[in-house]
DNA sequence: GGGGTTGCTTACGTCGAGGTGAGAAATACG
DNA sequence: CGTATTTCTCACCTCGACGTAAGCAACCCC
């Protein structure tokens, strides 16, 4: 499979799929807009996700600019993921999304 | 792999995730919000789909409800593709994802 | 008859995202 | 000492989305 990248440089969505596109990464985004969380508390809400791909997932995130991660010195070690300032506007972006999503649950759950 | 379908039955995001994930259907909606599309504009668009996968995700994005296609009986084929008013409210769903890439083009470009 | 056009379908192969299970560091506590 | 807690990382494997190449149906034109 190619990266989501090479599609069409100059289309905004690519650009965003590039960093939300996946299994997970919408699902976060949606977790983390409400508030900072620890990576215990994000597993437990994404019901499903293993600990590998939701790390790997935050580290991709991260990346993009869009989620900022703090590690606490602490034992157990705490780790606290929030939203960017990027981020925020991203989890705004993807708001109608969900909207369209809950407005439309009847017909869409209907057709799967 | 699961489903994208099984991980929060209570999210409008899962349910918009179904009709829109993958790697190509976000794109196959933008390019259909412009209006009715044969196949083959289609296929000169979206650069490097295959026919194959191009006719399997407009397959799935009818089967969902936000797309129509209108066989005309000619020779040869002419296949047209166009959004339902379902489509539509999608398609504006998504812009502000659109808008996003487009608005973020240089940071997020620079991060690749 | 042979070639062109359009929109597929079918058979086959690849590749990488994602899943599983184990382990690891560092400390506190009984 | 053994166990628990938390956040990962590593090795390994599966499986399905996607790509490739070919063929097909139907008619037109030369």
């Amino acid at each position: 499979m190619e990266t989501m990248g090479d599609v069409d440089q100059t289309c905004g969505m690519s650009l965003a799929i590039d960093v939300v596109g996946g299994k997970w990464k919408m699902h976060l985004m949606w977790v983390l807009a409400e508030g900072p969380v620890r990576f215990g508390q994000i597993r437990r809400k994404l019901d499903g996700v293993s600990e590998k791909v939701l790390a790997e997932n935050l580290r991709q995130l991260e990346a993009s600019g869009v989620v900022h991660r703090e590690l606490y010195a602490e034992v157990p070690p705490r780790v606290e993921y929030s939203l960017t300032p990027l981020g925020e506007s991203l989890s705004v972006a993807l708001k109608p999304l969900e909207d369209w999503g809950e407005e439309h649950r009847e017909v869409l759950s209907s057709r799967r």
